[in-house]
DNA sequence: CTTGATTTTGGAAAAAAATGGATTATATTG
DNA sequence: CAATATAATCCATTTTTTTCCAAAATCAAG
């Protein structure tokens, strides 16, 4: 089985909670139920299972111990723990938004429709508005890629 | 789980005490409930665990030994003397922002919202409209990024 | 050194928010 | 169309946050 896959139509409750699909709450499980809530700069939530998110942390390890000393460096740690937040999945397969990050991602403050889209090594929560805009921009840029492609296949 | 992570709305009062979330306070008490406060260039006030200030210390060191023969190394002392300070966490979770600390970040002499933003290896305090301009700073770099990104992999 | 005033500190009560669970509604499958 | 499974809303409970008050400590003036 494929996990991480397929994209849910779901609702994000007036306090921020969001009830995971059982397909995707077995993905989560199936790697312990700690998580990493993580705020995309494209203005989404990223949902990542820790040890996942560890890994991914580590490729973009700060050099050295310099960091809090510099501008640079404290930016790179106050990105990187301003939008990370660490959670357990609730025993009714429920995850909570912090405040911040609803905010972040677009969310208001009532209930409402939101999209869970899987990418394979974790999910990503969007707002319905962006998650249209984000599929849009995603299919110009491929129309652009096969032009350049075709185009250098004629020129060789 | 993940120490020093995400951001909490919460309030300073009038004699510049700070309620600490429950997750910050456990990743504080975890390294000892003795904390130093530090005013960042950017216009915060920093909070980290005395070890882990240390270490930072240290490393400034390193860096420049004149200490206090040059005017420099004068103004480097100065510059960590002035503003930083060591405290302890009350029993209540509370930490006391020193008046001219509390200058320093922006924050009026009234009780008022404030943000702390998780930084991996502490926390800082900042006020909503400086956070908010910060915030700001680092997402149009992100901006910046992706428009990057983007093009080179149509380059390609 | 003593007294009075002001600031700081700790604690408790009230308000607000978050959490868990259960019931109701919706959708899906046979 | 009915039965089951899934999702969403609502409510009660607990936890957290904030405000307020009293006690202690500090400071200043006499």
């Amino acid at each position: 089985m494929l996990a991480f896959c397929g994209i849910d139509y779901c609702s994000i409750d007036s306090n921020g909670r969001v009830k995971l699909s059982p397909r995707n709450l077995e993905d989560f499980t199936s790697k312990g139920s700690d998580i990493v809530l993580f705020c995309l700069p494209e203005g989404a939530v990223a949902v990542y299972p820790e040890e996942t998110y560890l890994k991914i942390r580590q490729e973009r390890e700060i050099a050295g111990n310099r960091a809090a000393s510099s501008f640079l460096g404290r930016q790179m740690l106050r990105q990187s723990g301003a939008w990370t937040q660490s959670q357990r999945i609730t025993a009714q397969g429920r995850i909570t938004i912090p405040q911040a990050f609803r905010e972040h991602a677009g969310f208001g403050s009532g209930s409402q429709k939101m999209v869970i889209v899987g990418v394979e090594i974790g999910v990503e929560l969007w707002t319905v508005e962006r998650w249209e805009a984000e599929k849009r921009r995603m299919q110009e840029h491929d129309n652009l890629k096969r032009e350049r492609e075709m185009q250098s296949d004629l020129n060789i």
